[in-house]
RNA sequence: GGAGAGAUGGCCGAGUUGGUCUAAGGCGCUCGACUCGAAAUCGAGUAGACGGGUAAAACCGUCUCGUGAGUUCGAAUCUCACUCUCUCCGCCA
C-alpha cells in the first residue's frame, strides 16, 4: 500500500511512478476523497470536542445539585450530527481504502521502464549451456521414460497441472528441498520454518494477494482461508502487527512449503512437464531489513539464491525486470533464469524482490530504530530459493545421458543417499 | 463438538454500583546523579494512529483497553454479535 500522505504531498510523482506500471489517472479520485475526508475530519473532532467537555461538565453539575437537562438536550442533538458525519466518514474511508489497497508499488528508480518481458535487461549469466552430441529430451520425456514422473494418473486424481513423482522422482524433489534448505540455514544465515500452509485473508492483504488477485489462489470451501500461493506470505506476515527492536534486524527466513495457484488466465502456456502447475515445491527465501540496507539485501539475497544453482551446476542467467513486467508489491525484481534445453531459453526458476515499506504499510510491520525514536516500517524482501519443481526439472535435462538415464549432481549425492545415476528400473 | 474462564500500553499486570482513567504498579528502555568505570541505588522521562499547527519543534484536538455494533449527556467498565487464547471433557494423526 502506498502512503496516503506521500501521495497527497508528491501527487504528481507517484502520478508518474504508476504510468509507469501502465496505470493511468488512478489518483483523481483518491485525492478529492482525502480532501473530503479531512474536511468532515475536522469538523466532527471539533463536534466530539464540544461533547467530551460538555459531558463532563454534567456530572460535574450532577455533582454539585445543579440541573442538568438543558445541557445533555443540547448535547444529544450534537451526538446525532457527529453520528451523521461518522457515517459519511466511514464510507469514505472504506472507499480511499480500497482505491490504495488496488494500486501497486512504485518501482524504483534504478529498474528499466518498459511494457513487457522484452524489455527486462539481463545483468549477469553463468555457466555454459551444454552442447549435447546427442537429441536431447523434455524432462517430460525423461520423467516419463524413467518413471519417476507420471502426469496421467495425476490428472485421474486431480486434473491437470499436478504431477506424481515417484521412486527417484519423489527422492530427488525431497533432496533438492533438503540441499536447498541446508544452504541458506547453514552458510547464509537464515531460520529455518515450518509455517502452516492454509493462511487467513488478514495475511494475503498484508503481501498483497488480496484483494486483487483473489482469482489466482485457492480459498477452503465455507472459510475465510486460503491456501498459500508462496511461503513468501506466512513468513513476512510472521510479525505483522509487530513492532520490532532494531537490534533484532535484519531477520532472515527460509522455509519449504508446497505452492497453490489458481493458474487463472495462464492457459496454454507452460502445459507440458512441471513448469506450471496447481501445486509445487519451493524454498522460499524472506528479509525483513531496515529501510537504508534493504538494496543491499536484496543483492545480497540474489546471491543468495544463485549459489545453490552454481552449487548444482546449472546454467543461469539474472535478469532485472522492466516496470511492466514486475510484480503488484515490488520496487525492484531480480529473475533468476535457468537454462532449459526443451525450450532452447531461459527459464524463470527464481524472483528476488524488495516490496520497500508496500507489504509493511499493510500488514503494519514496524521497528523502532532506536529506543527514542517513533516506529517506523520495515522493508520486506522475498526471493525463490529456488523453486524446486523446476529445478527438478533443468537437472533432468541438463544432466541427462544418451542412454536415457540421468546424473545426479554430486551435491544431491548424499541427499540421495549415495545414488549416483537414476536410470528405470525394472519392476 | 460440549462446559467454563479470559483478551488492558514494548512486556507483565491492577481496574466492572458508568463520570479528574489525561489507565495504578512493576519490568524493560532513555536521560541524569553517584562511580575511575560498571553493578546496585536514587531522580526524571517513556503507547500508537489520524487531523490541525510549525521552517522544524513545542503545542492543540480526535480515536484506540481483542474486533464490530448498541445503550447513554458520558463506556476499559453495561448489552449483543464475532474472533482468538487458556482449562476440563469428547473425538482424533
Amino acid at each position: 500500500m502506498l502512503d496516503a500522505k506521500m501521495i497527497r504531498a508528491n501527487p504528481e510523482k507517484v502520478e508518474k511512478g504508476l504510468e509507469k506500471r501502465n496505470i493511468k489517472g488512478a489518483l483523481k479520485e483518491f485525492l478529492e476523497l482525502d480532501e473530503e475526508r479531512r474536511k468532515i475530519l475536522i469538523k466532527v473532532e471539533e463536534l466530539k470536542n464540544f461533547r467530551n467537555s460538555a459531558s463532563k461538565e454534567v456530572g460535574k453539575m450532577k455533582k454539585e445539585g445543579k440541573d442538568p437537562q438543558e445541557l445533555m438536550e443540547k448535547v444529544r442533538q450534537v451526538g446525532d450530527e457527529i453520528k451523521e458525519l461518522d457515517d459519511k466518514l466511514a464510507s469514505i474511508e472504506e472507499e480511499i481504502e480500497k482505491i490504495l489497497l488496488g494500486l501497486p508499488n512504485l518501482p524504483h528508480e534504478s529498474v528499466p521502464i518498459g511494457e513487457d518481458e522484452t524489455s527486462n535487461v539481463e545483468v549477469r549469466r553463468w555457466g555454459e549451456p551444454r552442447k549435447f552430441d546427442f537429441e536431447p529430451k523434455a524432462h517430460w520425456d525423461l520423467g516419463v521414460e524413467l518413471d519417476i514422473l507420471d502426469f496421467e494418473r495425476a490428472a485421474k486424481l486431480s486434473g491437470a497441472r499436478f504431477t506424481v513423482y515417484k521412486g527417484m522422482g519423489a527422492r530427488l524433489e525431497r533432496a533438492i528441498i533438503n540441499f536447498f534448505l541446508d544452504v541458506h540455514t547453514r552458510e547464509h544465515g537464515y531460520t529455518e520454518i515450518l509455517p502452516p500452509f492454509m493462511v487467513n485473508a488478514h495475511c494475503m492483504t498484508g503481501t498483497g494477494q488480496l484483494p486483487k488477485f483473489a482469482e489466482d489462489m485457492f480459498k477452503v470451501e465455507g472459510r475465510e482461508m486460503y491456501l498459500v500461493p508462496t511461503a513468501e506470505v506466512p513468513l513476512t506476515n510472521l510479525h505483522r502487527e509487530e513492532i520490532l527492536d532494531a537490534k533484532d534486524l535484519p531477520i532472515y527466513f527460509t522455509a519449504y512449503t508446497p505452492c497453490f495457484r489458481a493458474e487463472a488466465g495462464s492457459h496454454g502456456r507452460d502445459t507440458r512437464g512441471v513448469i506450471r502447475q496447481h501445486q509445487f515445491n519451493k524454498v522460499e527465501l524472506v528479509k525483513i531489513a531496515e529501510p537504508d540496507k534493504s538494496y543491499d539485501e536484496l543483492e545480497k539475497m540474489t546471491r543468495d539464491a544463485e549459489r545453490v544453482l552454481q552449487l548444482l551446476g546449472l546454467p543461469y542467467r539474472v535478469v532485472l525486470l522492466c516496470t511492466g513486467d514486475m510484480g503488484f508489491s515490488a520496487a525492484k525484481t531480480y529473475d533468476i533464469e535457468v537454462w532449459l534445453p526443451s525450450y532452447n531459453e531461459y527459464k524463470e526458476i527464481s524472483s528476488c524482490s524488495n516490496c520497500e515499506d508496500f507489504q509493511a504499510r499493510r500488514a503494519n510491520i514496524r521497528y523502532r530504530p532506536s529506543p527514542k525514536d517513533k516506529p517506523r516500517y520495515v522493508h520486506t524482501l522475498n526471493g525463490s530459493g529456488v523453486a524446486v519443481g523446476r529445478t527438478l526439472a533443468a537437472i533432468l535435462e541438463n544432466y541427462q545421458q544418451e542412454d536415457g538415464s540421468v546424473l545426479v549432481p554430486e551435491v544431491l549425492v548424499p541427499y540421495m543417499g549415495g545414488i549416483k545415476v537414476i536410470k528405470r528400473e525394472e519392476m
